[in-house]
DNA sequence: TAGGATTGCTGTACCGGATTAGTAAAGCGG
DNA sequence: CCGCTTTACTAATCCGGTACAGCAATCCTA
C-alpha cells in the first residue's frame, strides 16, 4: 500500500491540507537590502532552526517600508504561521501594520527594528551600545586619547545608539566627547572616507568607526592622507567582519552574533506558533563579539611629537 | 455593499481561492548563494515583471543542489505558477529535478545555468564566450601582445568560457595562447591574489580576469608586486561592477544585464503560467556589456624597456 | 409583439484533504 | 458464549472559495 503510494509519486496537496488544518507549517523571513552582509547569516540560522522543527522557510524582499507593508500583506495571505521581520533601523516608521499583522495573523518577531520594549511582540536586539563602548574602551585601553567616531546616521537608531556607547565609554575614562572628533556619515564608503578627511585636522589618533562600509571607506582617506593603519591611526569597525574581508590591514570589528539572531527569533517565532496566542513577550538583546584583527595597536608618542604642534592635552 | 465588505476587513482566503482555482499569482526565484551580488539586481527585474502581472513574487535559497532538490519540492507542495532559478554554475550537476518539476509542475525558466540547448525549458544565458573576447579585443586594441588570464575553475561552465573566449580573440589576433599566461582561480579573492603572483614570472602586461572578486585578488597582488595598474598592467575583469565598486583604480569591468535577466525571466515563466504548455523552448543569451574604468591603458614600451630582457616576440 | 439572445442572480457541485461521526469487526473479561 | 469495550475502516461534513448550470428578467430585432 505505501509502497503503491511511494510508486505513483502521490504527494497531498499542501494548499488543501492548509485549508482545512489552517497552518501551513511555513515561516517567512522578510528582509529589506538583499546586499546587506548581515542576512545571508540570519538566515542560515533561521532556516537551520525551521527545518529541525518541519518547517520550511521562505523569504521576501521589501526595500521599503511601503514594499514591506504589501508584502506582509502577501505573506498573511499566504497564511504563513510566523513572519520573521529583518529589516529597517530607521527610526520614525509607522509599525502599525506590524501590531496589526501579529494581532490578527501569526506571531511576528523583529530582529534590529526599534521598537518599544512594550510592543507587542517579540524582539531579538543587538547590543549597540554596548558594542560601540568596548571599541572604545579597547582603543583607551590602548592609550588613545584623541579618539575620533565616525557615527552612522543620527536618523538610525543603530547610529544614535553606537554613537551613545562611544560617548559613554570617553567619558567614565574622564574624557569629555570633543565635538571636532565626531563625525556623521551615512554608512556608505563615501561617506566614511569623507568624514576621516574631515576628521583630520582634529589629529585623532585612534578611530571608532560607526559602520563597516564606511570603515572601508576611512581606510581609504588614511591612505589617502599618507596615515598608516594602524601606526598613525587605529581603527574599529562596527558591523560584519565578511563585509570588510578584503580590507587590508584586517579591520579591528565588533561582530554582530547574527546567526544566533536568526536562530532565537525562528525558535521564538515557532513556540509561538505552536503554543497559541501567549500574551508575555520578550525582548533579548544579544551582546557583541570583539573581533581582533591589524588595524589596532597601542598609542605612541613618536606621531604627536612628529606634528608640527602638539594638540592642546585634554586631561 | 462594497464599502461593508472593506470596512469588515475581508480578505479572501487565497488557499481556498487556489485550491479552487489551481493557481497561486506565485512566482519562486531559487537562488543559492545569497550572497552573490548578481542576486539583489535580477530579483529587482524579476519582482517589477511579476508586480506589473499582478503575481507575487517569493524567494528561496538553496545553497546547494540537495538543498535545491528540497527547495523545488517546497515550492510545488506551493503550487507556485512558476519557478526560477539562478544558481550553480557548476558544469556536472544533475538536473533531472529541473526536468520533472517542469513536467510536472509548473514552468521552469533557468538563469545561467549549464543545460543543453534542447533541455526542455526556457533559459536566460549570459554570452560568457563573446564577453571574453570583448574583454580581450579591448586589451589586444590598446595594444597589448603579452595577455594574461585568470580563468575561473574548470569545472564551472562560466571558467571555460570565458577561457575559451579569451583564446578566441588571441588566436583571432594572430597569437597563440601561451601557457604561462594562463592560471586557473576558484573565483575567491586569494586564488586571484595567487594567480597573478604565479603569472608574474611570465611578464604580462594586460590581464584579464575571469571574476569580479578574483579581479580584486589580483590587484591586491598588483600592489604586492610593486607593479602600477594600469601603468605596468592593464586589467579587465569580467562580473558584477558593483562587486568590485570600491577598489581603487576602478575596475574596467565586463558586465551582466542582471536586471535585464530577471526580467527576462519572469516575463517568460509568467507567459507559459498563462499560455498553458507550450512545447517551445527559448534559450536567450544576453550580451555583456564593457564599463570602462580606469584599470586599462595602452600598451607602452617603456616599461618592456626597462626590463633585463625584453620577453621573445611573438608576432 | 413574440421569439431568441443577452444579462443577472441563485443554487450546487466541486477543489483535496482533515476531522469527526458512525458502523462493523475484533478483543476482552466474566 | 455473551455483552461490553477497543480498534479499523467507511462515510459525511467542513475548510472557503470557484465555476458552471439553471432560471428569471430584461433586451433586441424582425
Amino acid at each position: 500500500m505505501l509502497a503503491t503510494i511511494d510508486r505513483l509519486g502521490y504527494r497531498p496537496n499542501r494548499l488543501a491540507q492548509s485549508l482545512a488544518t489552517n497552518r501551513t507549517r511555513t515561516i517567512a523571513l522578510v528582509i529589506s537590502e538583499l546586499t546587506n552582509s548581515l542576512y545571508p547569516p540570519v538566515l542560515l540560522g533561521a532556516e537551520a532552526a525551521c527545518r529541525a522543527a518541519g518547517y520550511d522557510l521562505l523569504l521576501a524582499s521589501a526595500p521599503d517600508v511601503e514594499a514591506e507593508r504589501r508584502t506582509i500583506e502577501v505573506l498573511l495571505d499566504k497564511r504563513v504561521d510566523g513572519l520573521i521581520l529583518f529589516s529597517s533601523s530607521v527610526l520614525d516608521i509607522d509599525n502599525e501594520h506590524l501590531f496589526r499583522a501579529q494581532r490578527a495573523g501569526p506571531p511576528v518577531v523583529v530582529i534590529n527594528r526599534h521598537l518599544p520594549d512594550d510592543a507587542p511582540l517579540d524582539q531579538i536586539r543587538f547590543d549597540h551600545f554596548g558594542g560601540a563602548r568596548q571599541a572604545t574602551r579597547l582603543l583607551l585601553d590602548l592609550g588613545h586619547r584623541r579618539i575620533a567616531h565616525i557615527a552612522g546616521p543620527s536618523g538610525r537608531f543603530t547610529g544614535r545608539l553606537r554613537r551613545a556607547g562611544y560617548e559613554a565609554a570617553l567619558r567614565a575614562a574622564g574624557i569629555e566627547p570633543d565635538r571636532r572628533l565626531l563625525a556623521e556619515g551615512d554608512y556608505s564608503f563615501e561617506s566614511g572616507r569623507a568624514a576621516l578627511h574631515a576628521l583630520w585636522s582634529a589629529r585623532p589618533t585612534a578611530l571608532f568607526v560607526g559602520g563597516d562600509v564606511m570603515a572601508l571607506g576611512a581606510l581609504r582617506a588614511a591612505r589617502d592622507l599618507g596615515a598608516g593603519v594602524p601606526d598613525d591611526l587605529s581603527l574599529v569597525a562596527f558591523g560584519n567582519p565578511d563585509a570588510v574581508r578584503y580590507a587590508v590591514p584586517g579591520i579591528t570589528t565588533i561582530d554582530l552574533p547574527v546567526v544566533e539572531a536568526g536562530r532565537l527569533a525562528a525558535e521564538s517565532v515557532l513556540r509561538r506558533a505552536a503554543d497559541g496566542r501567549d500574551p508575555t513577550r520578550e525582548v533579548r538583546t544579544l551582546a557583541t563579539n570583539l573581533l581582533l584583527r591589524e588595524t589596532t595597536a597601542s598609542f605612541q608618542w613618536r606621531e604627536e611629537a612628529s606634528e608640527a604642534a602638539p594638540a592642546a592635552g585634554e586631561s
